[in-house]
DNA sequence: GGACCTAGAC
């Protein structure tokens, strides 16, 4: 074990594999206790954790005894996403069972929660033996079991269960409701909602939601008129059962306004979701800026983008004056701060108050600039559009080339976190694709080819879409599906030579700034 | 007095 230890400090940046032997040698030997500090130790260095990690660390804690131990890692895991991980979660079943075997008294509620651990790891074997076996069964147990199967796309098993429910209330049906809707069974999806005895907000959303799922999106919009209605109605009747949209439902709206090209339902609802407090919602507001986007009014799209997420520069700004204020605290800046300082301009945009703050860092306090404070002078640049300049400061910097692969490697790494902590979407596996593409390697794009059709999704690519004589035109990136294709691009190539007389050019810096 | 269960945009 010395041995490893110096071996491994020598290591200047462990990856996770390295890591990984360490633990696997430590817990080879019984040493559990050590595989616990060490993993105190990797995390705090910040080293990057994967879901090998885990099990083995898991493992240890239990058999060191180290209940604290096995919470806090608990809680790095679901932190870092790895919750849902077959392997990680499986561990922590097993765990779970463990405590919940040993348990004296079984009530329903560690009947539910170890019954919903098998489900989250997708075991329906173990769940549904668990399930029968449980002595007491209420409604919440049942909905577990239902959602278990509805998850797994088994609509058959599911709907048997939820007939042979005792009694079932409103979650039991919005459940059902949304797996007929995620699976594709319109008209079941519907017929369920006409059934149910009583509906909620969830309900509302899981019918509109599923219109748009399945590509019914004048039904969609139907149907939150419909919701509106009753809405209205609630004043004068005083009906009960009224629900109120909520974000949730404009954002379902939204994307039926963007798929149909509707920009006038988009804009009356986004004036009903900013009259109801959905002004500033990071949903809601990415609905917007999608749905104007594909109407093709990027202005629009533009002012809600710059509503939204001030608190990065609140943030920024309050580091800016803190830092003034320990400047005049007499308190003496290291290259760390810095680091600071310089991202914080470019959270700001403050191009020419981060070259000062970086000029001043090298004349007034005689810090040599490290490659992380190139990295944020880039990156600032690079954040204004100043491309040039940014390439400028990347062929000055007094560093050897090879460093510019680690930010290759840190796009590798982040991408890789990416898709570990959303599998389902392929923009992720495509863009560390294109990374792989770059540098030529192409066995990667191979690899991740295949990963990408094991998970079953595709990605969507962007497109616009324009209503037109009562139907609806997508087009997509040098789309040629259109029967008149032909006509379109010598009408679009008319208009750009208009514009491009009037002296239009395109301005490319404005949609950098929008990212 | 409390615990176990319903969804999303890019």
């Amino acid at each position: 074990h010395a041995r490893a230890w110096v071996e491994f400090d020598k290591t200047a940046q462990p990856n996770g594999a390295t890591w990984n032997a360490m633990f696997r040698g430590y817990a080879q030997a019984k040493c559990h206790l050590d595989v616990v500090v060490l993993f105190a130790r990797m995390h705090r260095a910040g080293a990057s954790l994967n879901c090998f990690t885990f099990p083995m660390v898991v493992k240890s804690c239990a058999t060191a005894n180290a209940a604290k131990e096995g919470r806090q890692v608990h809680c790095v895991v679901a932190k870092r996403g790895f919750k849902s991980n077959t392997f990680v979660g499986g561990v922590f079943v097993a765990d779970a069972y463990k405590v919940f075997a040993e348990m004296r008294d079984k009530n329903v509620f560690a009947w539910t929660a170890v019954v919903a651990a098998h489900v989250a790891c997708h075991d329906m074997v173990s769940a549904r033996r668990l399930f029968d076996l449980a002595p007491q069964c209420d409604v919440v147990l049942w909905n577990v079991i239902v959602s278990g199967y509805i998850e797994l796309g088994d609509m058959v098993a599911a709907r048997e269960l939820f007939d042979r429910m005792p009694d079932c209330d409103v979650m039991s049906w919005n459940t059902v409701l949304s797996g007929y809707a995620n699976n594709g069974e319109v008209e079941l999806f519907v017929k369920v909602f006409e059934e149910m005895p009583a509906r909620n907000v969830y309900s509302w959303n899981g019918l509109i939601g599923g219109y748009v799922r399945n590509g019914l999106f004048k039904e969609a919009l139907e149907c939150f008129k419909r919701m509106l209605v009753l809405v209205e109605g609630e004043g004068k009747e005083g009906s009960d059962g009224v629900v109120v949209p909520n974000d949730y439902t404009v954002v379902a709206v939204l994307s039926a306004c963007s798929r149909l090209g509707d920009l006038e339902i988009g804009k009356w609802v986004h004036v009903y979701a900013d009259s109801i407090g959905y002004k500033g919602n990071l949903f809601v507001g990415n609905a917007l800026i999608d749905m104007y986007a594909k109407c093709g009014v990027i202005e629009k799209a533009l002012d809600v983008f710059d509503g939204l997420d001030p608190c990065h520069a609140w943030h920024a700004a309050d580091a800016l004056s803190l830092f003034e204020g320990m400047k005049r605290a007499g308190e003496r800046p290291d290259g760390v701060t810095f680091v600071g300082i310089l991202s914080a301009c470019t959270h700001m945009g403050l191009v020419r108050n981060g070259f000062l703050h970086f000029q001043s860092m090298v004349d007034d306090y005689l810090i040599v600039p490290q490659i992380e404070h190139y990295g944020c002078m880039v990156d600032l640049l690079g954040r204004a559009g100043l491309i040039n300049q940014a390439v400028d400061i990347v062929r000055k910097m007094p560093m050897e080339p090879d460093v510019m692969y680690k930010n290759v490697e840190m796009a590798e790494l982040a991408l890789q976190r990416l898709i570990e902590l959303e599998p389902n979407n392929p923009g992720n596996f495509v863009m560390l694709s294109n990374i792989y593409k770059d540098l030529g390697r192409s066995q990667d794009v191979a690899r991740l080819k295949v990963a990408m059709r094991d998970t079953g999704f595709r990605k969507v690519p962007g497109c616009s879409v324009i209503g037109c004589n009562d139907s609806v035109v997508e087009f997509y990136s040098l789309d040629e599906r259109h029967p008149e294709t032909d006509s379109i691009y010598r009408a679009l190539q008319g208009l750009t030579i208009l514009l491009r007389s009037h002296g239009y050019v395109p301005n490319l810096v404005d949609v950098a700034h929008a990212n």
